[in-house]
DNA sequence: TACCTTTTCGGGCACGTTCCCGGGAACGTG
DNA sequence: CACGTTCCCGGGAACGTGCCCGAAAAGGTA
């Protein structure tokens, strides 16, 4: 139970003021540079670290930044924590964790943060404003964004990864490439549609352009789409489908009426989960920066405090850029 | 900028003094009713919430509990965060989350915390005492565990999971059931074993007990036992894995020898993950109760906190009961 | 030397809370 | 009525730190 090291007992031990230790912690320049290494050195032998209570109670800041999740369990937010934790130790602040639904009522209200950053699942992109605590507390968004623009974001370049998932089809040969997209009330399956059309055109094969699905990420989405090409008679050699799970469902199809992957399909998914490594063939997949957007996110959050400039107006998302993974499916 | 609301505000509002509001923020009973309300009521009318700072500073106290993980995008830590997060926010504690890497090099070591909760993995099992800041803040591990036994620790019951898998293949028919072991360096590798044959055992199927593997927990090891079983042509008619993705290496050697699954040889895994429902055919497994193992981590610590009581001594790790999920490949 | 500027340091109050102590009112009980 | 006991409540010191202000020392210039 041995109490922690104060700064008065460093003061007394070096007949100096408790005034002078503080200025030395914080790196103030009003001391001489002899008196600073003593004390310095003093600190060093008892281990101080100064206390964050004190600190907090008289600044009325904090080194805490507050980490708003909406489920800790989601697929990707994991690994976007582990980046923004390893970019906020680097800079000595804490994190303090909290999911989406203990913000809402509150709970965690009454702790005084220095930011917020909010990695929540972007199907779920709040107006983060009306959760915000105090109106003035920087804020950055990542994965999912701020639907009005106010505060920063950091998000998957969806247009990109998808531009990157069709040309490498076309570059491997294949013509008549069908996109499976998503529910359409989130954006990013749009901006993926986008990234399609764009990489079709850009070949030339803006008339090959075809789009189907629209229902939920989900297998089943994959499997009727194929189901119905096949039925209708309509040919095609490759499918860039919206996700990892989309594409799950294109190989029970291809599986279910003799199709082969890649020989006869050849398939790129998005998301790089877990399994696409498990299944057979290999999927092939447009993986997301997710570690590095947490750090950049982190970053971005510093910036704010340190500049203590907050941006507000319009601010545009910042893109990270997405990669190809290639593998069985698509080779 | 608006301060927050403090306890002396209240207070003369109200025609009180600071130590009144005290009382009745921390339940003490010397107060009469009728000021008690009052004083209830105010404070929910300014929306007070005790600072965090000054109540640390004065008590030397925190309601922040420290969580240790090791790699925050490990497979299972994340869901059993959740369930921790979900009973310390409901207890009105808050979370301080921090990696292992960081906690090595004492970067959160200056912050008071009331306790800590070691969510590792258990390949890691470390000696916690090495790593704890004060030797006696309350500690418990959770998924890992603290090899001297000094913390308490919440394990899953993977001798009892094991037996529920091979009991199941054992309903359903099976007799010539192979175990294949992941590296037996990991304690529940053997937990596992041991369980598998109980079953056996217990079904008078002693003679049929035949375990392979003994490498990582990665799909080759599963790949080349069976390999190596119809090589030797030994007859088997059911596997039970050591773990999912050792499961999957069994899918791969059965789909290259023409053997069906489940028809020619069931299967069973451990570990309940994503992909599990995402093969075909869809993979039965056992499944730790993750949230509910974060739940009562963080149930456990909370009691020692309250009571005061450090346990000591010898305790041994809670066992929490694992579930089998019963799916295409042992049907 | 006299005077001004710069550097360096200490005194002391404040941040919001808890907690000990003590005082007065109310309530019995003889 | 006197007494002790219980019940409520206020005063005030502390927790460790930051920061304003002023004072002393040091350095510079005429």
């Amino acid at each position: 139970m041995s109490r922690r090291t104060t700064i008065t007992q460093i003061a007394e031990r070096l007949g100096l003021s408790s005034s002078t230790i503080s200025r030395v912690v914080n790196g103030d320049k009003d001391v001489a540079v002899a008196t600073r290494s003593r004390v310095l050195a003093e600190m060093a032998l008892l281990g101080y670290t100064p206390d964050p209570f004190a600190q907090g109670l008289k600044t009325g800041k904090t080194k805490t930044i507050q980490l708003v999740v909406g489920e800790v369990d989601s697929d990707f937010i994991p690994t976007i924590m582990l980046g923004i934790e390893k970019e906020a130790y680097r800079n000595g602040y804490r994190l303090l964790l909290s999911s989406l639904d203990y913000e809402r009522s509150n709970v965690a209200k009454d702790h005084l943060v220095a930011g917020v950053i909010y990695a929540i699942d972007p199907v779920a992109a709040v107006d983060v404003r009306t959760v915000i605590p105090d109106p003035d507390t920087p804020v950055v968004c990542v994965y999912g964004y701020d639907t009005n623009n106010h505060y920063r974001s950091i998000i998957p370049d969806d247009e990109d990864g998808a531009f990157q998932a069709t040309q490498h089809l076309i570059a491997i040969g294949r013509r008549k490439i069908i996109h499976i997209r998503g529910n359409a009330d989130w954006f990013a399956t749009n901006k993926r549609m986008a990234g399609y059309e764009r990489a079709m055109n850009a070949a030339g094969l803006g008339h090959e352009i075809r789009v189907l699905g629209g229902q939920h990420y989900v297998p089943d989405t994959g499997y009727y789409a194929v189901k119905r090409l096949i039925t209708e008679n309509i040919a095609f050699d490759a499918v860039f489908a919206g996700s990892d799970l989309i594409a799950v469902g294109v190989y029970r199809a291809a599986q279910e009426f003799g199709l082969e992957i890649p020989r006869d399909i050849a398939v790129v998914g998005f998301d790089d989960k877990e399994f696409t490594q498990i299944i057979l063939p290999s999927l092939a997949t447009i993986r997301m920066p997710l570690q590095e957007m947490g750090r950049t996110a982190c970053r971005t959050l510093l910036d704010q405090l340190n500049e203590g400039s907050h941006p507000g107006g319009q601010a545009e998302p910042t893109l990270v850029r997405c990669e190809l993974q290639v593998r069985e499916s698509a080779r």
